[in-house]
Parts: structure tokens; sequence; C-alpha cells
RNA sequence: GCGCCUGUAGCGCAACGGAUAGCGCACUAGCCUCCGAAGCUAGUGGUGCAGGUUCAAUUCCUGCCAGGCGCACCA
């Protein structure tokens, strides 16, 4: 079984390039496409019409030049059994014809070895921390909350489906300026349920719920001194069994609070003082973020002798990087877009490189009730909640939904459409195709059988299937180069759809026995493949539904 | 004023710079004596405007128009 048919098919061209004189910059950007057609093969490339220009020559002869020394090529290699045709074809694309024998190798592998086979080797291993959400614990959390949770919780799956080391991280902004606001939203709350008349202020929390933290605060006597730490542990446990009933964990809880004591900000700052990279100025400590590119440079410290949000988090960032992790990725919201080039200089000037550390905004989920938006601030407590979301369209459907759009995109949704959708939820046609499945598997009399004659899979929708069973590993790397998981879902769609129209124009079971055990392999790849997916997106598989 | 995101069919969205721009909803006409009709088949209908780069632009660049968000010694 031929794994890398990829990388060797691009080796091969590589070399039958070799003689043609062209431009490296081309030849060093050599890359297959998936066909935007099935009629189009099953991998292309573009390589012909790229150097038409600097070889002088129509796209369609460079192409009949490479396809020949290609053929013969092949034809030595380990390949010749697997590639049945190579043809140029439309504008000069060189497509690639993966042979029968191809496809039912790749098949049997999967169903020999499950999820295993459906691994590239990208000899990727390196240890990742992803940090996401974030929140900080102040209030429930909101739906762009949930919609980063979801995006990151999947990425998380993804890259260590690819072999990465990955570990998730929740930093827990624990103290400071909110905390104590959050204290003495309690307070008042706490004065205002015993009878006393109190103003309280606008920028103060104003949801209800800091009524039942002034309850309970009261039935345990908490001191006013410690209501700030007493509302924010009680918010904390409600924002983890939010995430818990989304089905996002997370492997490590950051205290920021833990941070400051340790001493670790001071021993960042001596660092950067040595190398010249503080100073002050009008009683404030800067840090001079623009010796990196950034537009201006930044308070640390301010004129009052308190620490501004950077500066813990330059700490915490090379924290990050001191526990062992090389590839830090970040998840924020669109709001700290200019936050991204200070914190990238932190990272630099601390003798790090800014390119290992990846700062991914997940754009807006703005949430609707029959068209008119809906206000989503945390002081005011107007918003609509991750769990209201839960609540009214289900885990399943809502993890799909906020994976549905690429991450940098705004996602705007009508909660009361949503509602309507339930029924018509992308997520419902990719659960059914599975349900559909294991119905046919349970009742199937005829078992399993893994010396199955693949080969009597002949018709169109059959190999359609089989075709797109093996673009699932390519759909993998292309999350990884662009970070973003929302290609799954459209994968999964086409997938789905493969699968349904194969059903529709073709029994499983029937009469024939040998054609019986061959579609039974088929649709337990597809199982499969369709139950990875699934669970790289946190989504249930459903034997009935 | 500056920055980020977005303008694709009536609505919601796809298309890692490629081939005849796809899909769902809605609408129209079909498909269950047969493994699940939450499915399948066919039809109607579209790239905000103006330039530029490229062999090739929905995609990249510039300007304009429209919408969303953000611009602290807040976090």
């Amino acid at each position: 079984m031929k794994k890398n048919i990829q990388k060797e098919l691009i080796k091969l061209i590589d070399q039958g390039l070799v003689g043609l004189n062209a431009d490296s910059n081309i030849l060093d950007d050599l890359y297959l496409d998936l066909p935007t057609q099935e009629r189009f093969g099953d991998l292309s490339t573009n390589i012909a019409l790229r150097l038409s220009k600097t070889l002088k020559k129509s796209s369609r002869q460079i192409a009949d030049l490479i396809i020949e020394k290609l053929k013969r090529d092949i034809l030595r290699s380990s390949l010749k059994d697997y590639i049945s045709e190579i043809k140029a074809e439309g504008a000069g694309f060189i497509n690639f014809y993966f042979s029968e024998r191809y496809f039912f190798e790749a098949l049997k592998d999967i169903i020999d070895n499950q999820k295993e086979a459906l691994k590239s080797n990208t000899g990727k291993s390196s240890s990742v921390l992803i940090e996401f959400v974030s929140a900080n614990p102040t209030g429930s959390l909101s739906v762009a909350h949930a919609r980063q949770a979801v995006v990151g919780d999947c990425l998380a799956n993804i890259l260590d489906f690819l072999g990465f080391k990955v570990s998730k991280e929740y930093y827990l902004n624990d103290e400071g300026n909110q905390i104590n606001i959050l204290g003495k939203s309690t307070q008042l709350r706490l004065m205002e349920l015993k009878g006393d008349k109190v103003d309280f202020p606008q920028d103060y929390y104003q949801g209800d719920y800091i009524y039942d933290i002034a309850k309970e605060a009261e039935q345990r006597k908490i001191k006013d001194e410690e209501l700030g730490d007493f509302a924010a542990n009680y918010i904390l446990s409600i924002i983890k069994k939010e995430l818990d009933d989304f089905r996002v964990k997370f492997d490590c809880w950051y205290s920021q609070k833990e941070l400051t004591k340790s001493g670790k900000i001071e021993k960042a700052f001596e660092f950067l003082k040595k190398k010249g990279f503080l100073y002050e100025q009008d009683g404030a400590l800067w840090f001079k973020s623009t010796a990196f590119g950034d537009d201006k440079d930044r308070v640390v410290i301010k004129s009052d002798g308190t620490y501004t949000y950077l500066a813990p988090d330059i700490a915490y960032h090379d924290d990050k990087y001191k526990r062992g992790f090389k590839w830090l990725i970040n998840l924020w919201g669109p709001d700290h877009h200019g936050y991204i080039s200070r914190l990238k200089a932190s990272v630099a000037a601390l003798g790090r490189d800014p390119a290992s550390l990846s700062v991914i905004i997940v754009q807006l989920a703005t949430i609707s009730r029959g068209g008119k938006p809906a206000q989503m601030s945390t002081r005011r407590g107007e918003y609509i909640t991750l769990r209201e979301v839960l609540d009214e369209v289900g885990c399943d459907a809502a993890r799909f939904f906020f994976l549905m759009r690429r991450t940098s995109s705004h996602l705007d949704f009508d909660l009361d459409i949503a509602k309507k959708q339930t029924a018509e939820n992308p997520v419902y046609y990719v659960q059914y195709a599975y349900a559909r499945i294991s119905s046919i598997l349970r009742n199937s009399q005829v078992k399993l059988n893994k010396d199955v004659d693949l080969s009597l899979l002949k018709e169109k929708e059959e190999l359609n299937l089989i075709r797109k069973l093996l673009q699932f590993t390519y759909i993998m790397n292309i999350c990884l180069s662009t970070q973003d998981p929302y290609m799954l879902t459209v994968y999964l769609q086409e997938l789905a759809e493969s699968f349904h129209k194969f059903y529709d124009l073709h029994r499983v079971l029937s009469d024939n026995l040998a054609l019986t055990q061959a579609r039974l392999a088929l649709i337990e790849g597809t199982r499969i493949v369709i139950a990875t997916g699934l669970e790289l997106a946190g989504v249930l598989l459903p034997e009935q539904m």
C-alpha cells in the first residue's frame, strides 16, 4: 500500500522538470491539487500553466512534454500500479487518475487499520500549546466564546490527529480591576438584598446572576474583601460546567494570580531591562515594542504602580516557551487584533521567534432574534449565552454550526431561524449518513469479511465514494496549513452526499453474496471516515436518529 | 480619522490564484410492494462599482460604495 502517493508523485514531477530550464521559484513551489470535478481525475497540477511564460511555450505543449517523461518514469517506479492515466486537460492542467487497484487497496487499508490509515506521515510531532476562550470569570460565556471554544477544540483535535503533542489551555484572568469591580458589584447587591438603598454604578456588572452570588456569599459569611475572589470562583464553576456541556475540555487552567505570585513577571522584566527594552517615562514603565515593529511603545507599569494587562501576558508567554512548547497558538476575538503586534514584539524581545506564535483571530459570532441583533455586553448581562444556544439548538448542531464558516469570517445567526432549521441543519445530513450505515450493518445477515473481493465495486457512485474517502488526509493537511478547521465540515457534507447518492442507486444487501460483502466493506470504510471526522468536530455519532 | 472582517441566486453560505462559479432553504416537477424519504433526480436564479497585477481574479493590489467590529497608563 502506497501511503504517500502525493509525495512520490511530486518527487517524480520534480525530477521530470530538471531538463526544462524552468524558474526555480516555481519549481520549489510544486504542489498537487484536488481537481474541481470528478471527471478531471484524482490529483492535479497546474505546473505547466505556471511555466508557460518563462518557457515561452503554450501550457498544453509543456504539459505534453512533462507527461511524456512522467509516464516513462512512473512505469519504472513503485507507483506504476497505482496511476492508471495521466492527461493534459483544460487550459493545460496535468491530471492524474488513480487505478482501481489503488482505490481498493486504500479502502482495504481503512478497514484494516481504521483511523490510523487516515493519518498522514507529516513527521510533525512538536509540542503545541493552544490557548483559547480565556474569558474573564465575570459572567457566563457568550456565543463569541462559544465559537472560539469549538474552533479551538476542533483545531486541537486535528493537530493531535496529525501527530502534534497538543495541550489546551485556558488563561484565567482571576485578578485585577474587573475582579475588584466584580467584588464591589456583589457587595452592593448584597446591601440591596438587605434592604439598603444603593446607587449601582453603570460600569458595574448588571446581570441578575450577581444577586445569586450575593445570596450565596451571605450564607457562607464571606468577608467583603474576599467577595471578588469568591464571585470569580463561583462564576468559574459555571463556566467550567458550560464548557463541559459543550464537550470542550482543557488540559490546564492557568491562573494569572498564581503567575503574579510566582515572581515570573519581575523575572521577565529583569531580562527585558537588561536587554534595554524597558524605559521610564511620565512616571510609567514602557516596553519598547516599536523596536519590533509595533506602532508605538506600550506601558507595562502604570504611573500608579500597577501592571497593565500586557505585563503578566509577557511573562505568561515567556512561561509557555519555558514549559517546552515549540508552537504557540492563541485564539482571540477581533477586539484583540491591535494587541497582536505588541505581544509578538514581547516574544521577540524575549529572544523567541515570533513566527512560532500564531494568533488566530476568531471573528465575531453575533446572534439575533427575529432579525434584531442582541446586545453583547458582559457588564450589562444582556447578551446571549452559550448556555442558551446549547439549550435551544443542542450541542451537536451548535458545534457543527460554529465550525461551518471560515474562522476569519463573521458568523451571524438568528436564534429563531437556527431553531427552525434544526431539523435541516447540515449536521443532521452527515449524522443521517452515519445512522443509515449503522442501520444496514445492524440488519445485515452477512458479516463483514476482510478478504472480500473489492474489485466488484465498479459503479460510478461506488468509485466516487472511495475517491471521497481518500481525500480525508488531504483535507486534514488543508486544515493544518490554513490553521482553520472549517474545511472539515465542508468535507463531511460532501462525503455524506457521496454516500447518499450511492445508497439511493445501489442496494448494499442483495442476493449476490460477493457483491454484498464488497459493498458492506465500502460502507464500513465510509463509516470509519465519517466517524473520524465527526469525532474531530466533537459531534456525536448516532447509531439511530 | 486609523485598523481588522465581510459584500457571490429571494435568503443563508462554498470555491488553498485555475477548468462549465457549487450547496442548502424557498419555489416547480418527479422518485418509497425493495437496506431509514432527516434521502435522491431534474428545473428556475448570481460574483457591489471602477481600475491594476497575472497565461488565468470570486480569490491578490489600489480607489470608491455598503455593512459589522475594534482603536486606553481597561482587561
